[in-house]
DNA sequence: TAAAACCCTATAGGATTAATAGGATAATAG
DNA sequence: CTATTATCCTATTAATCCTATAGGGTTTTA
């Protein structure tokens, strides 16, 4: 399960990637738009702008667009950035690795193998998911 | 990621699937061998039991046994019972579903399409993986 | 210069996780 | 029959994370 956070994240930036105008748009219509608490939404945002994907102007007619076209935003990008490691276990993860704190031996641990198993398959998907997926009917890809 | 009861209890189902033997091993034998905190893993061998993967024996020369082939235990089941819901958010969970409080509509949802998709693509995954593949090398499937 | 809108930090309440404590119950060995 | 072994079960706790809110600061535009 993702956190609220990660899947408002994505939400706001379907909103953005959908509309389609160089506009920036504002936080708190995109909050009234998705039920989203506007206070927590500025803070997901903040990230996701540090993070690279948005840009932003203040003032007066300020707001929120993104900065990049939605088909280079992949969905494995995001949730590294909102909800941390898509590895099930720190020790198989990539950019978020960690040593066990049980089992000695990572390559005689049969949970370890399995695990990789799984954050590949995983990685599969979510590198081939962009947020262009979101905005057009689910067809195939092109 | 997973919890530590999750990869806790992977761990000994792996343990008991590897032992090849009926007799019982008992939870301080897999708690030292693992790592594990043993009262911790009491609770968690406790579940595996009344969801009717492990066996039981008290009193002396007791412990827990598959009751199972390991062939059909798959990690999507063992998932679902220590870890939860398998999809990424509960209005796409198939066994946990719950509605959205935002998100009026679902259909019209992209973040629901997606988490769909990823869910389908998750549960293939899980769905054939199973205890066996812990024990054998990382070999391709028969 | 006033209003709009993002920027940033801190904090609080609640839920969840991980672990611990302590005993109750059942089975076996001698 | 009794002592020992080992599971069974409930309650509690400490720490962490999640979600949201508060409150102002800063920048830009009209």
């Amino acid at each position: 399960m993702i956190s609220k956070k990660t899947k408002y994240g994505l939400k706001a930036l379907a909103m953005l990637a959908k509309a389609e105008t160089d506009a920036p748009i504002q936080i708190s219509t995109i909050a009234k738009t998705e039920n989203i608490s506007q206070k927590f939404l500025e803070s997901i945002l903040l990230s996701l702008r540090k993070a690279g994907f948005l840009g932003s102007k203040k003032g007066k007619g300020g707001g929120y667009y993104l900065l990049k076209d939605p088909r280079d935003i992949t969905i494995a990008s995001v949730y590294r950035i909102l909800e941390g490691p898509i590895a099930m276990v720190p020790c198989v993860s990539l950019n978020f690795y960690e040593k066990c704190g049980d089992c000695p031996d990572e390559d005689a641990c049969g949970v370890h193998r399995l695990m990789i198993q799984i954050r590949d398959n995983t990685l599969a998907i979510l590198e081939n998911s962009t947020l262009a997926d979101f905005i057009l009917p689910a067809a195939g890809k092109q």
